[in-house]
DNA sequence: CTAATGGGTCAAGCATGTTGACATGATATT
DNA sequence: AATATCATGTCAACATGCTTGACCCATTAG
């Protein structure tokens, strides 16, 4: 086991999440501002990129908002070309998500902006660290559904 | 050096990364939440904590927003007697912000959660892998000064 | 004395979120 | 066949939190 952590040591790994947070959302921010979007439009190309062929309503909870503020973001990536919604063979009512081909190009994009950060990092502190770096985020992001 | 991460890999760290930053952030929301005070509340609070007066133009420095943004936020916290505003002996003008005990108290709990949060993550991880994860972080955090 | 600075505040605008209510077409139930 | 339920879309009203612009005061610098 470890030692416990003194407040010192505890706010400077509260702040290195906060900043490697603010790092890895600041370069898809500014390439989506350029274009007039915003995190949610990435969170759904993101996701629908996932999922392809994913449903409005997993959709909307896997990102945790309500229909209404999905709706016009969703739009507005279909009317760009981004996204593309067909009926469900099984059940029409459903409207079957996927990405475009620019849509999948822009994703990529923005995928590739942040792969580019991690990478960096994890390159430049080595397999060792990585593989911890790993390890601990696998346990951090699973805490919510424990606590 | 590493192999160069395939697409799976890299979206498995981009969403370590996003889901672990989720975990951080709901305590503490949670928390505040029940007291009507969102997260810029939580940041005042916390950068006030690290430094103890810290001027108005300062924290809106730290915190990247302007000065109409900071000062409701800011007031309130004052009326709720959490922080403390005390005109600088040097330079009247300029207000120096610090805790009062109760600021002191809901700061320490906010961190506390958080803390609680990492350290259980570290320990389970152990030590090398704790180690390997301040390594990337602290990478990361300071990659957008590089980008 | 005058200009610049730190800070506060009012106003308008925009983005993003919420809830409520209602519409429509498709599937399920009886 | 009639009816209920479901997936989705849409309009409206509202809250919040951010922005910029403009103007104010008190204080300090020149």
């Amino acid at each position: 086991m470890l030692d416990p952590l003194d407040d010192q040591d505890s706010r400077l790994a509260i702040e290195r999440l906060y900043f490697a947070y603010r790092a890895f959302t600041a370069g898809p921010d500014r390439l989506l501002e350029a274009r007039g979007l915003g995190r949610v439009h990435h969170r759904i190309l993101y996701f629908v990129g996932r999922k392809p062929g994913i449903s409005v309503g997993t959709l909307i909870d896997t990102l945790g908002v309500s229909k209404q503020a999905l709706n016009s973001p969703l739009r507005a990536l279909i009317e760009r070309d981004l996204v593309i919604a067909q009926a469900s063979l099984e059940d029409r009512r459903v409207r079957q998500l996927s990405l475009t081909e620019d849509g999948r190009m822009l994703e990529a994009r923005l995928t590739e902006i942040q792969t580019a950060l991690l990478e960096r990092a994890f390159a430049e502190s080595g397999r060792e660290a990585t593989e911890g770096w790993h390890t601990v985020m696998a346990r951090l992001a699973t805490a919510s559904h424990t606590v």
